[in-house]
DNA sequence: TTGAAAGCGCTAACAA
DNA sequence: TTGTTAGCGCTTTCAA
């Protein structure tokens, strides 16, 4: 019995073969390793190729090779400009190699980030790169069960699902805490959200002031994730109210330091004199501020550029965690 | 002669219909439409599909349906805040009805656009979108060619590839200069890059101006097109270099105008009385900032959910061209 | 209600 | 050098 289906219009590998009268994987061959094929039968194949308009159906020919050059990404949200850069920097690597990315946006808890990474795990990607080292126990679970190469990003793990590539946020913090100490300062208050990438930050704050016996609070806000400017006015008058003596403000990210910067202004609190500060992530706008805003530079781009290559090329390093650092970027809101 | 095949290590429709003793058609029913299958199998496919941990190829079921849920979208940046919104806007719509979103940075040039536009082509999407109605010819005819749906946004054309959904650049810019002459500005200058769209602000400035019997310069700067706050400043400065009378400023992003901002408090020119800004895209410092940024708030998130609603259900809305609209937003430094 | 056959567009493996 | 066969994981169409 003969099934008809309805042709889908698309020129596929056998309108061409018919066109140059040959079969099929001659034409595949053309596509793949021209080497292979006589000239003559090339340009004959080519010359279809081209008056047809031919263009190769990518997801067939991965089904039938069993491979794919698809990553999927779950970034937290698709509008925080730290996390674009990541995504940035392995579309630069993966386009280049003719990869592609498939984005999805995880919202900031790690059930809908369990959700984004069920769906994404059904078109059988390449790698999936994960923002953060704090998942669902069923989200690790999947993600190991499916052989998937998986890539954790800004922050460190000792026990990575599979590979992890980032920085470390307590050191982070530590290293900010270090900073206010040497400078001095002798009220820290570190304020920031209840993630436990930004919770890490502020312990490794907290740690260092216990080191040198200064003064460390912490404010963590209800705010939702999503980083607001007006977040960060509302931390900076909530701690001076609480600890109006405080003379180091910590955010943990940009963003709120900026809105702190912003607020201070307002306020008529001078900075870095009445209070230092320092945010976290480097925004576009950090350096150009007046003060210039100190700030925690992360290897933001370099983490994206990191997990395209361990993708491309999954023996280029073997190490299961790789630790890129991060460098205290002082400026005027907290000088050296 | 049997081949065998390496097996790929992953569950498949197959595994589940052996273990449920059932077919694999059966099974695939059990997923598509539960209802026709008699209870007791389904029971029995459904544990079997949860012992085996079972998800389904979502590549294999459209290649053999004939259907896509991606949706291709081409951005000039990933890390430019106002087409991230854009993205999100459509992200959130699609993931809702569970498609998903393939991510590829078109630069800014049409000619990197035609690249990324072929390579997304290959992964048969369900439609593609573009950020800006300026294409190549090839890239035109490529997408006409492919039948796959094609939507156009951040400005608007009257001659679509398929449909367009945006606002009028030049109409906002024109508004823009409206504003000024209204306002008692008499000599203005349009800052901006070389872009199309962006070109058409400033025309639509020009075009007001012109009306109102005003000045009206504009200095398009040679910078790669990556909107960088120090560009911001340099324009300022050369602005009111080259005419040091001028009483307003109008920049085609955001991200220049809080350059100049800056570089205006930095070179004590006072705003908006010895100069106006206003600038575009409602940055999300404009509105904390001290003065106000005025700007052309654009419908960037909804533009994307349009798109995403046009993909979802093609026949929601019939008209080609999409005018969603803008808004001045009048703040500080450039009062009403 | 279930299954068998055919096929989506392509490539791996083999044979000629 | 080229073609044939089988099959990737799934759905469609038709038959039972």
């Amino acid at each position: 019995v003969a099934i008809e289906r309805k042709s889908t219009g698309r020129v596929t590998l056998d309108d061409v073969a018919a066109r140059a009268e040959v079969s099929r994987m001659t034409v595949s061959r053309v596509l793949s390793r021209p080497g292979d094929v006589a000239p003559a039968t090339r340009t004959r194949v080519e010359a279809a190729i081209t008056a047809l308009g031919y263009q190769p159906d990518l997801g067939a020919r991965e089904m039938a090779a069993g491979s794919s050059s698809i990553v999927a990404v779950v970034l937290p949200a698709l509008d925080n400009p730290f996390f674009a850069r990541t995504a940035r920097g392995l579309a630069a690597r993966l386009h280049q190699a003719g990869g592609h990315m498939l984005l999805s946006e995880g919202g900031y808890t790690p059930e809908a980030e369990e959700a984004a990474v069920r769906l994404l795990l059904s078109r059988r990607p390449r790698a999936i790169v994960l923002m953060g080292v704090d998942h669902t126990d069923q989200t690790r679970a999947m993600l190991r069960a499916s052989g998937v190469r998986t890539i954790e990003t800004w922050d460190l793990t000792p026990d990575p699902i599979d590979v992890c590539i980032g920085f470390s946020s307590y050191q982070a913090g530590f290293a900010v805490g270090e900073h206010f100490a040497t400078t001095g300062r002798r009220r820290i208050i570190g304020c920031g959200t209840n993630l436990p990438r930004n919770r890490a930050r502020l312990k490794g704050l907290e740690a260092a002031a216990a080191q040198h016996q200064i003064a460390c609070e912490t404010l963590v806000g209800d705010q939702p994730a999503a980083g607001l400017i007006q977040h960060g006015r509302e931390m900076f008058t909530r701690a001076l109210a609480k600890t109006p003596r405080a003379d180091a403000l910590f955010f943990i990210s940009d963003t709120y330091a900026l809105g702190a910067l912003l607020e201070a202004a307002r306020q008529g609190v001078r900075v870095p004199d009445d209070v230092a500060i320092v945010g976290f992530n480097d925004h576009d706008l950090a350096s150009q501020w007046d003060p210039g805003l100190s700030t925690v530079t992360v290897p933001d781009t370099s983490m994206g550029a990191h997990a395209a290559a361990r993708v491309l090329d999954p023996d280029a390093v073997a190490a299961p965690v790789v630790d890129l650092g991060f460098t205290l970027t002082l400026r005027g809101s907290s000088p050296p």
